[in-house]
DNA sequence: GGAAATTAGTTAGCATGGCTAACTATATTG
DNA sequence: CAATATAGTTAGCCATGCTAACTAATTTCC
C-alpha cells in the first residue's frame, strides 16, 4: 500500500504520532498496573467492575461489548466478581434470557479504593508539572478517547 | 467537572487528569489490540520482541525488567519466541549464566508488520485531525512517556 | 398455535501470560 | 575452598483470551 496521493506530507507524521501514542499508552499502563494488584482482583475483573460502578447496571452482553471481549470470557469474569461478592445479578422480568448485573456496595467500595491507589501515583507526577502542561495532557486525554471511539 | 480553575487547587485536578489519562490509555490499547492478534503471536511476546528489535539485544533479566514482569514469566515468553523462530539466544563468553537474546530477521520482519497494522488504524483517525491537534497529541505522548519513567 | 430461527448466556477445552517456590548452574566473596 | 550471590529454568497455581457446542428463552412466521 503505497498510495502516493499525498499533496501534503501527512502520512508519515500521522504514523509517527500513532506510534508514539501507542507506546506511551503501554508504558503508562504498565506502570500503574502494579498498584492494581493490591486490590486482590484481576485486571479484567477490575475493569468490568468499573463499568458497572460508573456506567450503572448492564447485561452480560453489554458488558462484553464495553470491554471488547467475547461473551464466554465475560461470563467467567462476572462469575469471579459474583464469587467475590462484588457484583450481584437479577433476572429481569421482561426478558428472562438477559441478566442484569450491578455492583454491590462492597464492589463499589473496592473499586473506588483501587482507582484511588492507581491514579494516585500518576497524580503525584502530574502535580509536579506546570499548570499549562497538565491542561495540555487533560485535553490530549479527551482527544485520545474520541479517537478510540472512532477506530 | 468544576470550573474552579483556581491556581491553588491543584490536587483534585491532578487526580482528575490522571484518571482521564488512565482511561484514555485503556481505551486506546483495547482498540488497537484486535489488530495485533493478526500476527499470530501473543501480546506479551509481541511486546518483548519489540524491545529486542528496537532497543537491541538484551539478557533475559533485562527484558523482564523492561517489560515489568518476573524472570520466570519472561523465561516462558522467550521460549515461545524461540520456538517460533523469532528470537535467537547466545551464551555470552564473559558470564555463562547470562543469556544474550536477539531478534532474528524473521522476528524483525514480523514485528514491523505488526506495528504497521496496529498503528495504521490509529493513523487513519489522526490524519483527519487538524495539524495543530496532531502536534498536541505528539507532545502529550512524549510527556506521558516521561511521566511513566518517573512513576 | 406451534415449529423454526434468533438471541442470551453457559460449559468445555485450549493457549497465553501473570505469579511464587524451589531448583540448577555459574560467579563472587570471605 | 566453602559459603553466598546471581541468572535462568521448572513446576504448579490462577486469571483471561478464544472457539465450538450446548441450554434456555424469545421472536418469527406459516
Amino acid at each position: 500500500m503505497e498510495p502516493d496521493k499525498g499533496k501534503q506530507i501527512r502520512e508519515p507524521e500521522a504514523l509517527a504520532v500513532a506510534d508514539r501514542l501507542h507506546s506511551a499508552a503501554i508504558h503508562l499502563l504498565r506502570r500503574v498496573r502494579t498498584r492494581d494488584r493490591e486490590s486482590g482482583v484481576g485486571p479484567a475483573q477490575l475493569s468490568a467492575l468499573s463499568v458497572l460502578v460508573f456506567a450503572g447496571p448492564r447485561s452480560l452482553g453489554e458488558l462484553a461489548m464495553a470491554e471488547q471481549v467475547r461473551p464466554p470470557t465475560m461470563s467467567r469474569i462476572v462469575a469471579g466478581l459474583m464469587r467475590a461478592g462484588l457484583v450481584r445479578r437479577q433476572v429481569t422480568r421482561e426478558d428472562r434470557r438477559r441478566l442484569r448485573l450491578e455492583a454491590t456496595a462492597k464492589g463499589t467500595q473496592l473499586l473506588q479504593a483501587a482507582r484511588q491507589r492507581r491514579v494516585e501515583s500518576l497524580a503525584v507526577s502530574l502535580r509536579a508539572l506546570p499548570t499549562e502542561k497538565r491542561e495540555q495532557l487533560r485535553q490530549a486525554a479527551e482527544l485520545i478517547d474520541q479517537l478510540s471511539r472512532q477506530i
